[in-house]
DNA sequence: CCAGCTTATGACACCCCGTGTCATTATGTA
DNA sequence: TACATAATGACACGGGGTGTCATAAGCTGG
């Protein structure tokens, strides 16, 4: 999500990037971590990283991506998991057990957890992070909607079932990242497990 | 919700407050419904009030408060419907139905819906008021976790539950506020209809 | 190897949000 | 009348985010 203009997109021709967009944002995680969020500013990491803060804006929209970047794997994740299996005729089994599932799946693909967990501890500490998560789930809800009305759920729950679901999973990943255990998973189900389709 | 340091708490001494804060953001939405939301500095609304921008300040935290501002009675509202009933002892009839009951009251207590709608619609269009929501909302669901606690709601549960009900319920208001119906009772409703407490 | 194209880069200037300070003014109470 | 309280607004400042523009860096075709 780092906002990569073309990155592996194949370019024919022009002047191939010359920054990290990783490591910079990686550098920026480790002063954050130091100095505190809003006590480093966009200069200090654009100094450090020994670009210009312009540059600096080019690879990340704004202060807030550089730490909600990073998400961009997981939601891209859960995304594959919800695209990939094909709607069966009628009313199948349980969409919310798909919901979880893809969830999961996506959980599981996050490479190193460490490092997210430290993201999302950051993000619980700083409001103006907090707040970015209506629009950085944004598509993740998207995905989600896409899943349930393709199986039938009717439009407007299929909304409000979404719209619950972003939230619940979003505490979840908090409450798994304010505390040690290892895996996320049981939060996650316990999450989904608030939601129900059938309207009570 | 306006900042208002000192409103009505009785002031036994100092100069009274000589700025209607209620006027102030009506004039701004207004402007903001004129000239566009990021397009109207607040230096442009505190000169169109005849006040200086550090004044305007002093009673609105920010440009979006001027905005979520007006959100306070409902919310107020409905903590107070919340806070009303006694828990019972055991395992009451429906907590969710509670809950329910309490956003509708909340909703029910709002003076003008028409002014409500606006804002909605305007919140709706700005991501930077859109993602005000999380921290505008806080209290709500505070006060609704805590009477799911009081009723006997599992800790974990309970959380899970509110994230999801403040989601799926701003949903509910986004909806109602695009389209044309006079009540937003139905559309809440819906919105609560989609969770479970059972855990499935 | 050179010419020309594309694109990243960084320097500069700018707007606006939000905050802190401070002198001034207005309103109450003793 | 003196005093305390607090609103007011002028000024300055840090910092986020954007637009413009000249320059440098790499690729491709001749």
């Amino acid at each position: 999500m780092p906002t990569e203009a073309l990155k592996n997109t194949a370019r024919p021709t022009g002047r191939p990037v010359s920054i990290d967009a990783d490591a910079v944002a990686a550098l920026a995680l480790r002063l954050f971590a130091e100095r505190g969020y809003e006590q480093t500013s966009m200069e200090d990491i654009a100094r450090e990283a020994r670009i210009g803060r312009k540059s600096l804006y080019r690879h990340f929209a704004s202060k807030a991506d550089l730490v909600w970047g990073g998400t961009g794997p997981v939601i891209e994740a859960s995304r594959h998991a919800l695209a990939s299996p094909p709607p069966a005729e009628g009313t199948d089994t349980d969409v919310l057990a798909g919901l979880r599932e893809a969830i999961i799946v996506g959980a599981a693909a996050i490479p190193d957890l460490a490092v997210t967990r430290g993201r999302l501890r950051l993000i619980a500490e700083h409001p103006d992070l907090m707040s970015r998560s209506y629009e950085s789930l944004g598509s993740q809800r998207e995905q989600a909607r896409s899943y349930l009305t393709a199986r039938g759920v009717p439009e407007p729950t299929a909304r409000y079932l979404c719209a619950a679901l972003i939230g619940a999973t979003f505490e979840a990943w908090m409450q798994w990242a304010a505390g040690d255990e290892p895996d996320p998973a049981p939060y996650l189900r316990a999450a989904v497990g608030v939601l129900s389709v059938g309207g009570r």
